[in-house]
DNA sequence: AAGACGAAAGTGGTTGA
DNA sequence: TCAACAACTTTCGTCTT
């Protein structure tokens, strides 16, 4: 039995501390015994690396995926074969109509003829109009996939910040805007969709915009585009402290495993996800002994240490825990 | 010397009259 | 629309390893 205070706590502390333990079991490989596992997340496998033996075939994709918000994207992605675009602008190439009546060898046109330019002249008018949106709309996708280039967002993001784009192209809410800040608004707004744990200010910093204009779009998009953003998940932030601080796949697991029965306890309703998720994996890494500072994981989680200490005092306070390895 | 701790004051967003 | 509020941050001095 571990303990998380240096200090242990007192049988008149233990009595009071109904927190439920948490056991976590490494699994072991049922052909070698070898308990050198590890998780194959693409094919959704967990593997012996001892004898190769796959353990389990049914672990869950915790990666992103396909994903309508609203009737028309369900019915146009109800489909098979390859999924659609949204981040390729169709190159156009546009012509021009001479403004002269004359032809190519100086002559004066017909009456005819000049009516039938004068018809031809209007119609370029007005598909060189919708040149113009899809000229801006190429600028902006390409921005959208360097921006999020910059963050290693999934490609399915992109997309659905190109879909976000579009529609805020056809909705008139650009104009008088920044490209740049649009679409950073939307790549903000598709990583809440797609439940990609991304902060404002991540996304503010990668794509040279400051944080109030893309909130301030932000608060536009969600205005006027009516997007039912859902909260980030806190198991969401907890892959990702542990992914960008290289942490065993078993810290992660404990972390979860924290979190899950913190939950039970209500001990995370009105905080904040990624405050939770720091701190139970701030504890998960104490406990297997891949400790990291309290500084790597704020800096990770993008919350302060003093607000790890917190919500980690918290947790500790009301659980403790037992690791059998 | 680095990390952890915690008090105190400040900030931005939500809620409810 | 404004004030109250909770969560979180910033800052900084102190303790611990």
């Amino acid at each position: 039995m571990i303990f998380l205070s240096s200090k242990k706590p007192s049988e008149g502390l233990l009595k009071h501390l109904n927190g439920k333990p948490i056991t976590v079991e490494t699994q072991s490989c049922t052909e070698c015994q070898s308990k050198n596992i590890m998780e194959d997340k693409e094919r959704g496998e967990k593997v012996c690396l001892n004898c190769g033996f796959v353990v389990s075939d049914k672990l869950a994709d915790r990666g992103p995926e396909w994903r309508a918000f609203d009737h028309e994207q369900k019915e146009k992605r109800k489909r098979v074969g390859s999924p659609l675009t949204y981040t390729v602008h169709d190159k156009g190439l546009s012509t021009n109509i001479g403004w002269r009546d004359k032809d190519i060898y100086g002559k004066k046109l017909s009456s005819e003829q000049k009516a039938q330019f004068y018809r031809m002249r209007k119609w370029q008018r007005r598909i060189r109009v919708s040149d113009a949106t899809e000229r801006n709309l190429a600028v902006a996708l390409a921005g959208i996939s360097k921006t999020g280039n910059k963050l290693t967002l999934p490609k399915n993001v992109l997309e659905t910040a190109s879909v976000i784009y579009r529609k805020a192209v056809k909705e008139r809410l650009i104009r008088g805007r920044l490209i740049e800040g649009v679409t950073a608004a939307a790549i903000y707004v598709a990583c809440r969709q797609c439940g990609i744990p991304r902060t404002l200010e991540e996304v503010a910093e990668a794509s040279n915009i400051s944080k109030k204009e893309v909130g301030r779009n932000y608060r536009l998009f969600l205005k006027n585009l009516d997007y039912s953003i859902p909260p980030i998940k806190t198991s969401k932030y907890i892959t990702k402290i542990s992914s960008q601080l290289d942490m065993q796949g078993k810290v992660e697991e404990i972390s979860h495993k924290i979190f899950g029965t913190a939950k039970e306890l209500k001990l995370t309703s009105g905080r904040g996800p990624a405050s939770v998720a720091a701190a139970t994996s701030y504890i998960a890494s104490i406990l297997t002994g891949e400790k990291k500072t309290q500084r790597e994981i704020a800096e990770a989680a993008d919350v302060t240490e003093v607000t790890i200490r917190n919500r980690y005092k918290e947790l500790v306070e009301r659980l403790y825990f037992v690791v059998k390895i």
